[in-house]
DNA sequence: ATTAATACATAAAACGTTTTAGTCAAATTG
DNA sequence: CAATTTGACTAAAACGTTTTATGTATTAAT
């Protein structure tokens, strides 16, 4: 059987209030008591029942993290840092994975909000036209919530993320300055913050350039490995200058179904990713990509959330950090 | 604000009780009202304090894992399969990452414990000498706990993991065929079951082919990228005619030090790793590799784990899962 | 010596549920 | 028709904490 505090208070032959205070280091009880409450509590292995303490105290010590695909590599390193800045507040992870379906992602939220979260980290899902009522429902309710990494277009702030839209727009700078004109562009549905920065950078680029690209050139997918590899398999038939992928996760699929057809990087074309993952150096062709300065978007992020939790929501809202461009030999 | 179960009731006309027992589909109240109350709870978009219900069902809902590294794409991939499962059961998962630091595993299971989980999911450190109080501890309370992936040898069941003996077995076998001799394996601690068990693989298959190895060619080391880059630098005066990795992850590190000095892959030296992640088939020369059955791994857990939840501890403790080699180019 | 302040201790209320035991009327039985 | 069973409902207890209000003994201040 489990131990309460009344045991533990039985046993050092106080009160229960007393042994409360003594346990939770708070005013009200000698020095005496508090060290024998102390004592009985650690030798008989006491740990206090979270649900009776959260109920009362209305604080979880839990945070809710959705991601949509924690297979990304991007993501689960996104995952480890929140895991570590959590570990260092003492608060729970409770983790979602919402596999970009926004369903799913409303359905945890849900849970979050029965088992009384602090707070939530949304990393946003790609679907359009969202039914929103969960976040509305957080709002409501006074749950902070953070968005990273990304946003919804009719739901912006808060949010952390890194400027997309400039790392799209000097990679894309770089491949044209290369001389290369047809360049692809793989991403995910543009209605998401994160796939219309990048794909605003691009255009930019080519704006810039005064070059124009075709609007068959932008492929909308669902950024991961598999949409990958069958996108490139489709659109090779018109011979791309080069392909730029939205992630490194998807550029991966992309660069196997191009060794899948004996295709060459980046003598036959160029690809390029984002995120800079660990494999993305050690490829046959080392990646060209942008790595985003993910310990400063989790830190910057966590901070907000934190101060939200504390009650200040007067901070900025929106949080762009720089992207930093990784030239390889995959852009030849 | 957020509406009590006693606000549904008032506004409902009728008792608290009569209110749960409507909400919690049970005998007791008529169709009349058990609808009344549930339209009521809808419009008002009630959800339950599962802090209160927690307490007194003693039942959370909510199931612990610990892994050691996200990062490695494997374990990414598990706590992948583990969400989805947990969601089949409307569970919640609470997710603790170690680092491989036994004292950081320790003290996620203490917070589970204070939590209430139903049940934990421990992905073991490499940690040798461990101080296993926390294991105790939760048999004590009753909250059931199974090893996935490996196990301690002190503390080995309940557990369910590939048969990582034979795979290594096998993919040692295929080297030693091929005529190669000096076959380094790159290990973790070898008092865990995870690296002991593969290192077993490893002797079996020399013992088996009347050959011998010398014992300088097992390095014992955390098996991440950055240690297998290291470990691999240093070894590489010795020109050993194969590495064997413990896994892909360190296999990465391995022949990303390969590559930094020139040295090629399968044309100087072969390398093996065990996992078969995403990115083994995509690098220059695929890697040769074991691939795990983690979705029936982490199915037989979770059925392990539940049926354990339920009471029923009389099933077998201790479960191997067949694994498959995939030979590739980076064996010559 | 009286009063005021302080330190320590405790009983009881509160948190939001579920469950137990019980009430009462209606329906069923003999 | 009386006795019993059933069905719908409810009041109150329980879960394990924290917090509030209150009391008592000791110390400090006048």
């Amino acid at each position: 059987m489990k131990l309460t505090i009344k045991d533990i208070a039985r046993i050092a032959e106080v009160s229960v209030s007393a042994a409360s205070l003594a346990l939770n280091d708070k005013a009200g009880v000698s020095e005496d008591t508090r060290e024998k409450v102390k004592a009985i509590a650690e030798k008989f292995n006491y740990t206090p029942n979270h649900s009776a303490q959260s109920l009362i105290t209305r604080r979880s010590r839990c945070i809710g993290l959705v991601v949509t695909d924690i297979n990304n590599p991007f993501f689960a390193m996104l995952v480890d840092e929140f895991n570590k800045l959590l570990d260092k507040f003492s608060y729970t992870l409770l983790l979602g994975i919402s596999g970009d379906k926004i369903a799913a992602e409303k359905k945890y939220i849900e849970t979050f909000i029965s088992k009384n979260v602090e707070g939530v980290i949304i990393v946003p899902t790609i679907e359009t036209n969202p039914d929103m009522t969960h976040l509305f429902k957080l709002k409501n309710l006074g749950i902070p919530f953070v968005f990273c990494t990304s946003a919804y277009t009719e739901f912006l702030e808060p949010c952390v993320m890194s400027d997309l839209r400039e790392g799209e727009y000097q990679i894309v700078n770089h491949l044209l300055s290369k001389g290369m004109k047809k360049i692809y562009f793989i991403t995910g549905d543009r209605n998401l913050l994160l796939s219309k920065l990048r794909l605003d950078g691009y255009m930019q680029a080519f704006k810039d350039a005064n070059l124009s690209y075709h609007p068959d050139w932008i492929i909308e997918t669902v950024p991961d490995f598999n949409h990958g590899y069958q996108v490139t398999l489709n659109c090779m038939s018109d011979r791309p200058d080069a392909i730029v992928c939205v992630n490194d996760y998807l550029a991966m699929g992309v660069i196997k179904a191009l060794k899948d057809q004996r295709i060459c990087v980046p003598q036959d074309i160029s690809v390029v990713g984002y995120d800079d993952l660990l494999f993305a150096s050690i490829l046959e062709t080392p990646l060209t990509t942008v790595r985003q300065p993910i310990g400063d978007i989790c830190m910057k992020t966590f901070e907000v959330l934190r101060r939200r939790i504390a009650g200040n929501y007067h901070d900025e809202s929106v949080c762009f950090l720089s992207p930093m461009v990784k030239i390889r030999e995959s852009t030849k």
